[in-house]
RNA sequence: GCGGGGGUUGCCAAGACAGGUCAAAGGCGCAGGGCUCAGGACCCUGUCCCGUAGGGGUUCGUGGGUUCAAAUCCCACCCCCCGCACCA
């Protein structure tokens, strides 16, 4: 273990950080660890199991930095956990199922600038390279191994031999157990369900496969109907109660318009809009195309008010936006109202329309406060809208929608609805029309228009028979809520969420046509889907150990996988059936198939999963909901913590931005250490940390000097005295309460704490331990003793948080075996000191006080002197302390006092001093109070005496130390009066 | 809209659940000093304002309130971030 070879030539005796070389420093760790398997875990009843999964990641682009903390987290739980004595599993798979591989591939195939450029400039992937890229599964496997090996490299403790993708076949075979197991309970269910849809691809777009990543978003509009000699002309509208208002329906003059019967009816609609009511389940056959030209002028009739009026040409009815037919309020649309003035201006002198035209005037029929009888003409005005083309209409008419709707109340002329505010009057006219068949409902794109990758506009499309796993079933929620009630929840402010979102969920789609994945058992069109396929793998990794291991008992079913029976997983994850039919049935030996059962009976269940924060709506949650009815309650989860995200410099990471580190380029830049600590450095649990390469470098700086120091100690133990001075179990003290502290920390997996104590705190206290000890007195001191307990306790300490560093640290300070195999260190009782660290804490506050005299003063000391308090002041003090807590009054304090003989005859000094003691006692919070009371009267002199020779090296300046009435006192200015317990009277001249 | 999280002294970030020891940890940055040939690193000191005696004043998004005492508890308001489904 002489590792020279990981400091570069310059090295020499002066320790000089920044030579470093880390990746051979980790290399040589990383190596001896595999040697020695110390990461492979197996079932061991005579010791306790902890089990750490971590989400599996998604091999379509390489890992960056970002990725990093979940996995350093779980990590370094793992890593904890297994000094504490537990026999720790950490697994580690890959997500191959979806459709985002291919999503990807495609993009690579077609050259998309973005892609290209990211793979190009930020993760340096060649191009001879990129190349094979454009096969998905080629991908998933290159960057399957490049994630792999990232992961390798910054030290992540993971069994390896449990590894499997989601395509693999015994993994497809688990999954349709899975689903079968779920549909025999009644969980899968079947219905029709409204998506955003890409006519060319003919399949479901998420925001993943939108053009600009956008999320599209459906809503419901209506169609209010109206007629025309038995012709329909069914307009589009989110605010079916303004019909009362109507006084014209607009037409898109360019557009073309098409006579269909739909459903029986024969409707007018845009050419647009046929495809959308086809997709939307309506029987649509198109009769004859009519210009826009025909239309205009003809009259329709108001289906509930009977009236006639005409329809207008109106330019900004866009043709593809509903059915391109629109009514017009022009009373309370901007739009309408702009567009009704248009064409008024524009028609002024036409013999034929001017007279419509001018017997077309809006209609009131909503009373709003602080608008006049048409607020549509309000808005105009306030936006300063120029004409029906003018980008100012939008905001103009979202702002009076949302007003009319909230506080908008329906007028006289509104028939049973006059009165009532506008949101009711809306639900109550849709149940009317509804029932009249005057209505119907269109399902819309809200932010259209939504372009698929593939360059088709997208519309809604309705998938019949879709699959989907029955969240909203009560009895399962109840399951759930109790699974989530037990569960630990780092940190515990996401509970709420978690609560809402199991409340929440509903019927969720389970199977889609597209993307690689397992096929639905009982239905082979549909493929399982990767939110569903990804939420008990958790327990698959017990079963794809012994796939591995028992290779040939398991080969034949990779083959055929249908020749493995449920009743294999019934009996290894459920104990379900008996061994020997299971065998038999199986082929499978009942050796196997019993260790198979008692290594998932020891792991499971997992003790801490560990995700990120923005899967809680979704992963986590399916998480606890498949557990809770697929598990007895004994293996539901034990605990789910959530991290946030890695900012890069303050700013997102984002591709655009060209600001992200990919996870190894990061490490050959900063080492493994320095990156593993910078993700938990700056932040706490569930909130965004920021990496940068300052920071980075810095915790570099930090761990070899940690090194250095270690090797400046070198391996030969030191002797030292045997007896320990205050100062000496000041610094034990200390170590022990890191110790304490690190390690309540680390329970919570508040490992930003945990770093802080261990790589910061104790820094701080070993100066201050240095600086008191003054310059190096060989043979006369502790020092190099006391250090190398401090380092080597700090050590394995450091040894989850920074595996590497520890590891080098162990073995330069002459430890034998694996830091990361040590036992963590254990806070031991005796070891604490409160005399010692209070005798440390008047050290300090003493030098405080007296350089912030010397600040104010402006002086250079020439002699100080410090008196501290005389004993008839501690026995006041320690009264006072005991009289506020049972609450006396000041008055029965005093006399109290004086009733002393002793402290009567000390007058008014011991009055003023004994009120003064209360005073303070009172104002005290509790804690401090008691401890105080308990320290008694504290050997300040001897404290400061023992001191002395310190100050005078702080102060370059001759100290004295009298305790107030000493004899031979030299107190000139006759500051010894204002001594008090805890705080010495000092004089300076 | 619904739900969740947050706004702290130049920046980042603890503290808040359990009100007093909080002008408020720690890190970064900045300034001065030590060490050094020098730079870096390291160590010390300072870093809201005032102050020739360890003190005083004003601060924790804004405005109120409770309390002997509020960054912390209560109410109202303003602002920022995240999640909301067929997408991993």
């Amino acid at each position: 273990m002489q590792g020279s070879s990981i400091w570069q030539p310059q090295g020499r005796e002066s320790v000089t950080p920044a030579k470093l070389d880390w990746r051979a420093l980790e290399r040589k760790w990383q190596k001896k660890w595999d040697w020695r398997k110390i990461h492979e875990t197996d079932s061991d009843s005579r010791r306790p199991k902890y089990y750490v999964t971590a989400a599996y990641p998604y091999p379509n682009s390489p890992q960056h930095i970002g990725h990093a903390r979940t996995y350093t987290i779980a990590d370094v739980n793992a890593r904890y956990h297994r000094m504490r004595g537990y026999n720790t599993l950490f697994p580690m798979g890959f997500h191959y199922t979806g459709s985002p591989l291919f999503a990807m591939a495609k993009r690579l195939r077609e050259g998309d600038p973005e892609i290209v450029e990211a793979f190009t400039r930020i993760y340096g992937i060649p191009r001879s390279m990129q190349e094979k890229l454009k096969d998905p599964k080629s991908m998933a496997s290159y960057f399957r191994d490049d994630i792999k090996k990232g992961m390798v490299e910054i030290g992540l403790s993971i069994d390896w031999r449990r590894e499997f993708t989601t395509i693999d076949p015994l993994y497809s075979r688990y999954i349709e157990w899975h689903f079968r197991t779920l549909n025999q309970k009644g969980l899968i269910t079947r219905g029709t369900h409204p998506v955003a849809w890409c006519p060319n691809d003919k399949s479901p777009v998420g925001v993943v496969d939108t053009q600009g990543d956008v999320e599209p978003e459906i809503g419901d509009s209506y169609l209010v109907k109206f007629e025309k000699d038995g012709v329909f002309y069914p307009t589009s509208t989110l605010r079916p109660e303004t019909v009362f208002g109507v006084t014209n329906l607009w037409v898109n003059p360019k557009a073309t318009y098409v006579r269909a019967t739909v459903n029986e009816e024969s409707w007018v609609i845009s050419r647009e809009t046929v495809g959308k009511l086809q997709h939307q389940n309506h029987k649509v056959v198109v009769e004859r195309e009519i210009p826009a030209g025909e239309l205009l002028w003809n009259t329709v009739r108001n289906p509930v008010t009977g009236n006639d009026f005409p329809i207008f040409p109106g330019s900004f009815v866009d043709p593809d936006n509903g059915t391109g037919v629109v009514m017009s309020v022009p009373g309370h649309a901007p739009y309408d109202y702009q567009a009704l003035i248009d064409l008024k201006e524009r028609y002024a002198g036409s013999a034929e329309a001017g007279p419509i035209l001018q017997a077309t005037n809006p209609i009131s029929i909503i009373r709003l406060e602080g608008f006049s009888d048409f607020p549509a003409k309000d808005q105009i005005k306030k936006f300063e809208v120029k004409d029906q083309n003018d980008p100012r209409l939008e905001p103009a008419t979202q702002e009076l929608y949302s007003r009319e709707f909230h506080d908008g109340v329906m007028r006289e002329n509104t028939g049973s609805y006059s009165g009532m505010p506008v949101a009711k009057a809306r639900e109550a006219i849709v149940q009317e029309l509804t029932r009249q068949g005057k209505i119907e409902t269109l399902l819309e794109l809200r932010n259209a228009p939504v372009v698929c990758r593939c360059g088709t506009k997208c519309l809604v499309h309705i998938l019949e028979n879709q699959w989907f796993i029955n969240y909203g079933d009560l009895e399962w929620k109840k399951l759930a809520h109790k699974c989530l009630d037990q569960l630990v929840i780092l940190p515990e402010e996401i509970r709420a969420e978690f609560n809402y979102t199991l409340d929440w969920l509903r019927e969720r789609a389970c199977a889609r046509t597209v993307g690689l994945g397992t096929k639905l058992p009982w239905d082979p069109s549909w493929t399982i889907e990767a939110l569903s396929d990804s939420v008990v793998y958790m327990a698959y990794y017990i079963l794809s150990k012994y796939f591995a291991k028992d290779w040939v008992v398991f080969k034949k079913f990779e083959k055929d996988t249908s020749e493995l029976p449920d009743a294999f997983f019934n009996f290894t994850l459920l104990g379900e059936g008996a061994i020997d039919g299971v065998a038999k049935e199986t082929g499978v030996p009942k050796r196997i198939l019993s260790a198979i059962r008692t290594e998932f009976e020891y792991f499971y269940p997992v003790d801490m999963r560990h995700s990120a924060r923005e899967l809680v709506s979704n992963h986590l949650s399916f998480y606890i909901f498949h557990h809770s009815t697929l598990f007895p309650e004994r293996q539901w989860p034990k605990g789910i913590v959530a991290n946030g995200f890695v900012l890069m410099e303050g700013a997102k990471m984002s591709k655009s931005l060209q600001n992200i580190i990919p996870l190894r380029q990061g490490i050959a830049r900063f080492g493994a250490d320095p990156v593993r600590v910078g993700v938990l450095a700056t932040a706490e649990l569930g909130q965004d940390t920021d990496f940068s390469e300052g920071l980075a470098a810095s915790i570099q700086q930090r761990l070899a000097i940690l090194i250095g120091q270690a090797r400046r100690l070198g391996a030969k133990k030191t002797a030292g005295k045997s007896k320990t001075s205050i100062l000496d179990r000041w610094m034990i003290s200390r170590l022990s309460i890191a110790v304490l502290t690190a390690t309540n920390a680390l329970d919570r997996l508040r490992v930003r704490e945990a770093i802080n104590i261990i790589l910061y705190q104790l820094d701080n206290d070993a100066a201050w331990y240095k600086r008191r000890l003054g310059p190096r007195k060989p043979r006369s001191d502790n020092r190099d003793r006391i250090l190398r307990r401090v380092l080597e306790t700090r050590t394995r300490m450091m040894a989850p948080l920074a595996p590497h560093t520890a590891e080098e640290i162990w073995s330069r300070i002459g430890n034998k075996g694996f830091v990361v195999q040590s036992d963590w260190p254990e806070e031991v009782e005796n070891e604490r000191d409160p005399k010692a660290e209070l005798a440390e804490a008047l050290v300090r506050q003493l030098l405080d006080d007296t350089s912030e005299i010397l600040k104010a003063t402006g002086m250079t000391p020439k002699r100080i002197a410090y008196f501290t308090a005389a004993d008839w002041k501690w026995q006041v003090y320690l009264k006072a302390l005991k009289a506020a807590g049972e609450k006396n009054r000041q008055g029965d304090f005093i006399k109290e006092i004086m009733g002393d003989p002793l402290l009567r005859s000390l007058g008014k000094n011991a009055a003023d001093y004994a009120s003064k003691a209360l005073k303070q006692a009172n104002q005290m919070p509790d804690e401090m109070r008691q401890s105080r009371l308990q320290d008694g009267i504290t050997a300040e002199k001897t404290i400061f005496a023992n001191a002395a020779d310190f100050y005078q090296r702080e102060f370059k300046s001759p100290i004295n130390v009298w305790k107030e009435g000493d004899t031979g006192i030299s107190d000139p200015k006759d500051r010894a009066r204002m001594s008090e317990p805890y705080r010495p009277a000092i004089y300076l001249e």
